[in-house]
DNA sequence: TTGCTGACCGACG
DNA sequence: CCGTCGGCCAGCA
């Protein structure tokens, strides 16, 4: 599959965003929009991260929910329950598809880098 | 080309 | 609080 070079550079972009997320913490779509200039729209992050399991070394796009910290992409996942699975597992608290304390938990790409 | 959809967001009523 | 609309852009019939 071919892209071209600015959907490239936007999946790399969105991918290299995702993955410099610590762990135990988590950003939204519209933060990693903002963050690369809002160049693409929000959806194509979304449209990326649907893509980024083929992708290496692992996208970790379960730290990236919407802007009410809401696990709107859990069903891409292999089983709706890995999501939260995998951030419980990092100590995330997530209580009905919602992040707890996302506020707290919040990483800003724009404040951090 | 047109129209609809999508892991989004913000504004309106 | 809820539904709807517009904007953003790529993919597909």
């Amino acid at each position: 599959m071919k892209y071209n070079q600015k959907t490239e550079n936007f999946f790399a972009d969105v991918y290299e965003v995702t993955r410099l997320i610590p762990r135990g913490r988590v950003t939204s779509y519209g933060a990693i929009v903002n963050y690369l200039g809002t160049k693409g729209g929000a959806r194509m992050v979304g449209w990326a991260m649907n893509n980024c399991h083929r992708e290496v070394p692992e996208v970790p796009a379960h730290r990236v929910v919407n802007r009410d910290g809401l696990l709107t992409g859990k069903h891409h996942f292999g089983t709706p329950e890995m999501m939260q699975q995998l951030l419980e597992s990092e100590g995330i608290k997530v209580i009905e598809d919602k992040v707890q304390d996302f506020q707290k938990l919040f990483w800003n790409p724009i404040d951090e880098l």
